[in-house]
RNA sequence: GCCUCUAUAGCUCAGCUGGUAGAGCAACUGAUUUGUAAUCAGUGGGUCGGGAGUUCGAGUCUCUCUGGAGGCACCA
């Protein structure tokens, strides 16, 4: 009998007789190369072990040095065996998609009774039980036309859709674990008990549309994780628990910082607390942007319709705006106004007053604009996502050649800022032409080269997020995390040749004719309000001691200090610190905890030992240690520790 | 907007299969002068998100509206 030799990632090279299955192979290496998953590559071509081998082939054995796969194995496959599962408990489910992602996977299912919360229990049940069969894994590649015939059979209209929608080149590979059938191109486990049967979790039910398109039917999604053990599937779950705590509406009422409420939904009430935040970063990037050469306007909250129907906003976006009706005296028609979603147009209207030359540019206007968007019902989320919001907006208007100039400015800018707020990851997605857009391919093309370009030019790297663009540019997005991973774009930018246009914005070129402006639009934190969510998520609400609103609290021990507590809190108002004095007749363990909970950065206690030695002792939020110090030296300290970053 | 879930005192939550609401913290009052994450005692506070229905009777069941959560879609 002739040998096969199989090549392992470990560099090693072992000969096995010709026929031999993926199993056997499995069983015969030693435990360090093996895990709980195995798969094999045949002519680079990934496939399930259990296949009889006759060639001469290269392995890719899952060691735990390929602890990726192997645990996006564990994952694909607990979709196949949720599904299966699911179509035994309610044969009439049809079965969809189930991808692996972050932490685990999703599988889509058409059924008309809703799954509930309790059925999630009956599923994993059903799942451990089809583990516990180790049925093997079988793939074989068919022709297209039998698999269509094949699922038309069985009644599986997504399957047969799917299959139909597999490009010509492409194989069309079949997949069994047991009976239980599903169309997927692989690599699987070897066999279902390759599953660790108690390193998953059903996480929940959602409503999903079918392709992602909100015209199709809404599926139902369950989703799940998986990982390689025990011990890790228990430390996501404390992870996203921990996450909980950090999550910024909950955080907000234990700081006091905003509320919102029914009668003005997606509307934030800044509380004294919030407000400070809100004004301290305010004030923080006016002087970055006064520093960066851009001039502060403010325009109006309600404009008239016309100029959004010129801009092209009124086409795409007019239910999304607030539109207020106004009866003038004199014309029967009511006017129509909207609330300002954005202020683009509105800045262009600064910039067309007068003419403008070459000379003038780049001319670089920024306001805190104030914004309006009446988002869907369901977009609203928290204050990171919310109606009524205010932008560190600003445009720059300037030929194409200052495009790559002006672009690394700002992300030099940007990243300072990042930096200052204490951000020190980030993500950079570059965005191109959307499917609805205005402007011509030409137009476009130039717009994504000019940005693409001057990022590289920057020294930055980015990645592709096809199709995402605004509808009059592609844009850069500076994305930033929330406590539980999802993403946010915070700052942006974005070129636009295409509204400079439709509103006029001109200016007299060297050679003395009219040229369209290059108009950029760009954003740091984005809105106030996102932003200030996840600065308190991403510090769990225990903000630098320069952005936090409460920044010293003085708690005196004994009613004896109280007018030695009430000269520090003077001195260091004086001082413009934001400090609070704490005279209340309590025991001072009580004072610490309270003003603790409340992420106050520093706690100055002063009892008859500190009026005697004119001394504070301090004590940093987050630490168990605390510092006696000079009271001179202990206010020097802290009045250079609250400077905002320069 | 769509799917699922959810809404009980200021906050966090309990209230089983329907019999007109409970706890802890907070608040208020009094006592306590206290050394780094909760001093003690007492008092007040909710008609159970809004509306309708089923029922002798609804916080508890049904419908509907509104808000919120997790997704999907959307995101100028």
């Amino acid at each position: 009998m002739s040998k096969v030799s199989i090549e392992f990632p470990d560099g090693s090279i072992k000969e096995f007789e010709k026929g031999i299955t993926g199993i056997q192979v499995a069983e015969s290496i030693s435990s360090s190369l093996k895990k709980a998953a195995i798969a094999c590559s045949i002519d680079g071509i990934l496939s399930d072990l259990s296949k009889e081998i006759n060639l001469n082939c290269k392995f890719e054995v899952l060691t735990t040095k390929n602890e990726k796969v192997a645990l996006e194995l564990i994952r694909h496959d607990c979709a196949h065996i949720m599904a299966r599962a699911v179509q035994e408990i309610w044969p009439e489910t049809k079965v969809t998609i189930g991808p692996v992602i972050e932490n685990g996977w999703f599988y889509d299912f058409d059924r008309d009774e809703p799954f509930t919360p309790d059925d999630l229990i009956v599923i994993e049940k059903k799942m451990r039980e089809i583990i516990n069969l180790k049925d093997p894994v079988n793939t074989e590649v068919w022709d297209r036309k039998k698999a269509i015939d094949y699922y038309h059979k069985k009644n599986e209209p997504y399957k047969v859709q799917l299959v139909k929608d597999i490009p010509e080149n492409e194989q069309i590979s079949m997949y069994w674990h047991g009976h239980w059938q599903d169309l997927c191109r692989g690599p699987h486990l070897a066999n279902t008990g390759q599953v660790p049967g108690d390193c998953f979790k059903l996480m929940n039910i959602a409503g999903a549309y079918w392709k992602g398109d909100s015209n199709n039917k809404m599926l139902q999604r369950i989703y799940g994780v998986a990982f390689r053990n025990k011990e890790e599937l228990k430390k996501y779950l404390v992870f996203l628990e921990e996450a909980k705590k950090r999550d910024h509406r909950k955080i907000a009422k234990e700081m006091e910082l905003f509320h919102m409420q029914e009668e003005a939904p997606g509307m934030v009430f800044w509380h004294p607390n919030g407000w400070r935040i809100y004004q301290i970063l305010q004030n923080y990037m006016q002087k970055e942007l006064e520093r960066g050469g851009y001039s502060e306007v403010k325009t109006p909250q309600v404009v008239g319709r016309k100029l959004w129907e010129d801009s092209g906003h009124w086409d795409k976006f007019q239910e999304h705006m607030f539109i207020v009706e106004v009866e003038e005296e004199g014309i029967k028609e009511k006017k129509i106004n909207a609330l300002k979603p954005m202020n683009c147009p509105c800045h262009i209207q600064i910039y067309n007053q007068g003419i403008k030359s070459y000379r003038d540019l780049p001319l670089r206007i920024a306001e805190f604009g104030s914004c309006h968007r009446y988002e869907p019902s369901g977009a609203m989320h928290g204050i990171m996502r919310v109606r009524g919001f205010v932008q560190d907006d600003a445009h720059i208007f300037c030929t194409e050649e200052q495009i790559e100039d002006e672009t690394k400015k700002f992300i030099e800018l940007l990243s300072k800022v990042y930096q200052d707020l204490g951000f020190k990851e980030y993500k950079i997605k570059f965005s191109d032409r959307p499917e609805k857009r205005a402007g011509s391919d030409e137009t476009w093309l130039k717009a994504e080269e000019a940005l693409k370009n001057a990022t590289n030019a920057a020294g930055y790297s980015f990645e592709l997020n096809p199709g995402e663009g605004a509808f009059y540019g592609p844009k850069l997005e500076f994305v930033l995390t929330d406590a539980i991973g999802r993403d946010w774009q915070c700052g942006t930018l974005q070129v636009d040749f295409v509204l400079p246009n439709r509103l006029n914005a001109n200016y007299i070129a060297m050679d003395g004719n009219k040229k369209n402006v290059v108009m950029l639009h760009r954003a740091i934190l984005g809105s106030f309000e996102r932003f200030i969510g996840i600065l308190i998520e991403e510090n769990s609400g225990n903000l630098p001691l320069w952005l936090a609103p409460i920044q010293v609290v003085v708690a005196s021990v004994v009613s004896g200090a109280n007018d030695y507590a009430k000269e520090i809190y003077d001195n260091l108002i004086a001082n413009n610190i934001r400090v609070k004095l704490d005279t209340r007749n309590e025991k001072i363990n009580y004072k610490i905890r309270e003003h603790s909970l409340k992420k106050i950065p520093r706690i100055f206690a002063v009892g008859l030992r500190e009026v005697e030695n004119k001394t504070v002792t301090v004590r940093s939020l987050g630490s168990n240690n605390t510092l006696t110090m000079d009271l001179f030296e202990g206010v020097k300290e802290l009045i250079l520790n609250c400077k905002v970053p320069n």
